[in-house]
DNA sequence: GAGTGGTCTAGACCACTAA
DNA sequence: TAGTGGTCTAGACCACTCA
């Protein structure tokens, strides 16, 4: 970790008086310290100084290792905590997030059954493979077309009910020893095996949501008449430093279930 | 406006000393100050006292109204513009949300072309009614079954073609004078015409999205053949205190349009 | 220049957790 | 009892807006 946060206008640490030397003049390149102490937190996040699950220093200790006050280390924390990269626990400390717990688990999947609590859907791997990336994969996952790929297909069924139909490809460069085995093997959801197996945590999706109708494949394996309307969630996540590590279209059979949206 | 926030641990202002009165004991029903002065600025936005666009009293003015600090009623504010309830600006003050701004446009309107920047669409009310609200939209509206609703339906185009096929129904109590000629006058997004016309203001809304395939009213309304896959929207709207006011129902058609929704 | 929100500090006490 | 995050205060200076 850094010793401190670079300060563009002036010496890096105050450590006394009223105000900081945090801002002055009229300098190109200004963030406020705390958006500088923020991503030297991240930074620790992105190199694995602090794993996922793991405790992180305390506010004073951090406030003391970058030379703030105590105040600008929270503010830092708080933004943090709220774009999910951490977790705040009064008495305990702060802790960095994990797809391994149960809040986790419905973050990205957003298919909720319309009666009734949503719980872990069955996963039937069908095809595991590399191959190289098509032009429009690899532009979406910022590849240069040809590379490496893994391109995984698996249906999810709800009480024995096919439901979701899934493709996804990732970065070859970083999922090496991906298997067909290791997926039927591992309970849970995906992303905590791309965080455990490969260090790659999913904090951030964009999804565009569609309306298609089923084709063959695709009616066979749901157990519905081809033609039938799907939704169709095309979605790219993103890891530290906005970068796309993941690629994934899933076709939703809504006749039990629905995508659950809530704008604030 | 309230004059003091009540605080079930003793009495209400400390005004002076390194701690106040704010917590204490194990009382049973306990909230930060933070949350009352919160609370307390919500009252005046419901009432009216400060409408939309409107500016509210600075900080300073605040906090000396209410005998807090100015970084209690600062981090009061800090949630209520995160709720987009209001909007912080520096050197002017802090406004009262409207829904008459660029940027409110496509808060609830998730629907964007797959190419090029949104736009707002053209509008052609089809038929406005009032009736008696049937069991499924009263159950959503909070509402008795049988109480008058408004109900609108009216299809969307961009660019000249017709995107989007929607139904509202709106508790008949709150939209009294709300009649076709009003509503195709008004130019621009339906909620600035609820605002200011009629005094509502949605400030939260949950959707659930399905696939479904267009009926024959639809499909001729939208131009495609009957059983198109389309996306089915259905929204429940909120004002303040989490009452519905709005149930809405949109069909859209995903050829060259896509819902966005980013997941974090 | 006055007023606003934005940042930063220093220090206090509280609630919660775990040894 | 010690350590953590959570709340609250008081006061300072900064950046921005407008008269």
């Amino acid at each position: 970790m850094n010793p401190a946060p670079t300060n563009p206008t002036g010496p890096t640490g105050p450590a006394a008086g009223a105000a900081p030397a945090a801002q002055a003049g009229s300098s190109p390149t200004f963030s406020p310290l705390y958006q500088q102490i923020k991503a030297l937190i991240t930074q620790g996040l992105q190199s694995g100084e602090w794993k996922p699950g793991e405790l992180i220093p305390s506010e004073v200790e951090l406030a003391g290792r970058f030379k703030v006050s105590q105040g600008t280390v929270r503010k830092a924390i708080d933004e943090l905590a709220a774009e999910n990269l951490v977790m705040r626990r009064q008495g305990k400390g702060t802790f960095v997030s994990t797809h391994h717990e149960a809040r986790a688990h419905f973050r990205f999947l957003r298919l909720v059954p319309d009666e009734g609590v949503p719980h872990q859907p069955d996963n039937l791997i069908i095809e595991v493979k590399r191959m190289r990336a098509p032009a429009e994969v690899a532009r979406l996952l910022e590849l240069k077309s040809g590379d490496a790929v893994v391109y995984i297909r698996r249906l999810m069924s709800f009480d024995g009910s096919p439901t979701i139909l899934e493709e996804l490809w990732l970065p070859g460069q970083l999922f090496k020893g991906l298997t067909a085995e290791r997926l039927v093997e591992y309970k849970g959801p995906m992303y905590g095996l791309f965080e455990s197996e490969f260090g790659t945590r999913m904090i951030r999706a964009s999804e565009k949501i569609r309306a298609v109708g089923a084709d063959a494949g695709a009616a066979q394996l749901l157990g519905v008449p081809d033609g039938t309307p799907l939704l169709c969630a095309e979605r790219v996540s993103f890891t530290y430093g906005d970068k796309a590590v993941e690629l994934r279209r899933g076709l939703y059979l809504t006749a039990n279930h629905h995508y659950q949206n809530d704008l604030s």
